[in-house]
This record gives structure tokens, C-alpha cells and sequence, in this order.
DNA sequence: ATGGTTTTTACTGCGTC
DNA sequence: GACGCGGTAAAAACCAT
């Protein structure tokens, strides 16, 4: 909706003329907006502020094009805002943490005229430059940990994660914040990581693969990030229960309840001879559901099982044939 | 960095439909 | 002949040291 960018651009302006009393065309605000709708079909028409054009959603016509840039028309003002802009550099939106919207107060102990203050002046702004600091970190903070709780309600309900699961992961991610483990990673990366944690603690865990495939960034950061996470909170994940997948692994392949039950029949009893340990977890549900599917005559071929799995046939066929020694069926 | 373990990739051969 | 399966060797990934 254009409604947002006004919004946004709005939010830019006022910060903008508030430091510096540039007063500013106020009316800008109800600039006209063509809520106009397509020539062609009559659809809804939608303005890309980023390309200048103006296009209908339904069929795609390009109504307006060439529009002018409306982005950067603060630069046009006075030196010191000119100053203040460049410092922050390009107009990005939600990647900064506050938008640079924060307020500054100076170091030095002079008032606007250059002139020295007085004692009492000059504690009276030591206070407030801490106090100022501490409002403005803590905002950055919450804006920080908003767009991440977003994130993370994003991926768990992509997933499927129950709200427990919601919850302990922005508990890890609020931890991470408090510890200053953010700087140098990205949001996306310690949501995705905390929230991969919180869903194995509470014992639904999801492979990397599934979480990487719903997060934002990309796997092997993903990891590195998870591992520094946990690392650095010390956070106790133990290893994944193999069986903790086989539901969800059984009922995308469409397999009746019998082959689950077997297969967690299998893993168990694997588990007892200490055949497992060191496995993969993910692996090990693939083969046991592979396994369980032979043993019940409800056939899968380990290319499904691989497909919905994401583990190599190769693996499937070693750890099964384990499987099924461990629990002494013979071949 | 290193070495040991596990998983993946790529390829080959066998039997069956 | 395509497909499912099994096996192998080498590469890659992972983990603790």
C-alpha cells in the first residue's frame, strides 16, 4: 500500500527538520497519491516509488512511468543538515537499527554561542547525555528485537512450531541482545539461530535444512551463527531425538500410523545398543522410516525418503541395514 | 591447523518390471 | 531400458583438540 511509504518518508521528514528548526513544508504530507484505478481493467493500480512507475496489480499495465523522485528532496536544504545526512549516509530503511533517528548531544561543555558553561550547566548535561545514551540504546535494542521477534513468528509459523517454541527462542534471542552478541551478525541470523535452539530444547526440532530453507539468510551462516549462539550462551541443546521427526517425515510420505509406530519401535531399541550415537538424528529417522516401511510392506523407495528427508541415499541405506541388525531381523 | 568420524557426491553393477 | 537398490572411493562437512 502506498499508505506505508507516506508514512515512512514522513517519519524521515520530521526527524530531519526537527533537529535543525528548518521548518519544512507541512503540507507535504497530503501529497496526492492516485488512488486511481487501471485504464485497461479496472484493477487496483500500485506506485513503485523505487522504479517511478505507477502499475495496475491485475494485469500488470504500466499506468505512470518517469515519475519524479520524491527520495532525496531534504538534501536541498541547509548545510548542517546536508552535514547530518551525509554522516548517516544512504536513506535505507529497516536495516538500521534506529534509522539514525536517535538525538546526539555534544561533548562539548559549550553553549550555542561557544561560550563555556557553568559548572551546574555542565552536570545538568552530563546527566542527560546518560540518560539520553541509555534511552537511545535501549531503543535501538527493542527496534532490534521487534523486526526479530517478527522474524521469528514468520519462520515458526512457516514451520509449524508451536507457540511454546515461539517463546523460548525470543527468550534466547532477548539473551543474546542483552549480552551484545549482535554486532557483526545479522537479526535474521540469530532469530533464525535462536529459534532453531528453542525448537530443539522443546524437543520439536526441525533440520537444519527446514530451517533454512524458511530464514532469510543463507545455511552456512545460519550454522556458524547457531554455533556461536550457543557458545556464547552456553545454552544446553542436547541431541535430537531421531524419533521426534518420524511423524512429520511419515505423513508427508503418506505413510499409515503402522510404519511409524514401527519405526520408532526400531530407533528405540537401536538407541538401546548404542548404535545410534554419533549419527545423525535426521538421518537415523530417514532410515527407520525407510526400514519400517520394508518391514511392513508399505514399500518406499529411499529416493522418496531422501526427497522429503534431505538425507543421501547412501546414508539411508547404511544406518538402516544397522537398523535392522540392532534389531535382530535378519536381511 | 589437525585428525578422526560421518555424510555426501558420483559412479558402477545387478536384478526386475 | 528405466528403475530401485547395493556398494565403493573420494570429497566435503563436522567436531574436538
Amino acid at each position: 500500500m502506498s499508505d506505508a511509504k507516506i508514512r515512512t518518508y514522513g517519519g524521515e521528514r520530521q526527524r530531519t527538520g526537527g533537529e535543525q528548526s528548518v521548518e519544512e513544508t507541512e503540507d507535504e504530507e497530503d501529497e496526492v497519491v492516485s488512488e486511481d484505478v487501471c485504464p485497461e481493467c479496472g484493477g487496483r493500480v500500485d506506485t513503485d516509488e523505487e522504479r517511478g512507475e505507477t502499475v495496475c496489480s491485475e494485469c500488470g499495465l504500466v499506468v505512470e512511468e518517469d515519475e519524479i523522485d520524491r527520495g532525496p528532496e531534504w538534501r536541498a536544504f541547509d548545510a548542517a543538515e546536508k552535514d547530518e545526512k551525509s554522516r548517516v549516509g544512504a536513506p535505507t530503511t529497516n536495516m538500521m537499527h534506529d534509522k539514525g533517528l536517535s538525538t546526539n548531544i555534544g561533548w562539548q561543555d559549550k553553549d550555542a554561542y561557544g561560550r563555556a558553561l557553568s559548572s551546574r550547566q555542565r552536570q545538568k548535561m552530563q546527566r542527560l547525555r546518560t540518560w539520553n545514551e541509555r534511552f537511545r540504546t535501549r531503543n535501538s535494542k527493542e527496534r532490534n528485537l521487534k523486526q526479530a521477534l517478527g522474524e521469528i513468528e514468520r519462520m515458526s509459523s512457516a514451520l509449524g512450531l508451536p507457540q511454546e517454541v515461539r517463546e523460548t527462542s525470543s527468550v534466547i534471542y532477548r539473551r543474546a541482545l542483552e549480552e551484545d552478541l549482535l554486532p557483526g551478525r545479522s537479526i535474521e541470523g540469530v532469530a533464525t539461530a535462536a529459534l532453531y535452539a528453542a525448537a530443539r530444547q522443546m524437543t520439536t526440532p526441525r533440520s537444519l535444512d527446514e530451517m533454512a530453507n524458511v530464514s532469510r539468510i543463507d545455511e552456512m551462516e545460519f550454522k556458524r551463527t547457531y554455533r556461536y549462539i550457543v557458545r556464547e550462551l552456553s545454552l544446553e541443546v542436547q541431541p535430537a531425538d531421531p524419533a521426534s521427526y518420524v511423524p512429520r517425515f511419515a505423513s508427508e510420505l503418506d505413510l499409515a500410523e503402522e510404519v511409524e509406530r514401527r519405526a520408532r519401535q526400531l530407533l528405540s531399541t537401536a538407541q538401546e545398543k548404542g548404535v545410534t550415537s554419533g549419527k545423525s538424528p535426521v538421518g537415523l529417522a530417514a532410515a527407520a522410516i525407510y526400514a519400517a516401511s520394508l518391514l511392513t510392506n508399505r514399500r518406499v523407495t529411499q529416493s522418496e525418503v531422501s526427497d522429503v528427508t534431505n538425507v543421501s541415499e547412501v546414508t539411508i541405506r547404511n544406518r538402516y541395514q544397522e537398523l535392522l541388525e540392532a534389531a535382530d531381523v535378519p536381511a
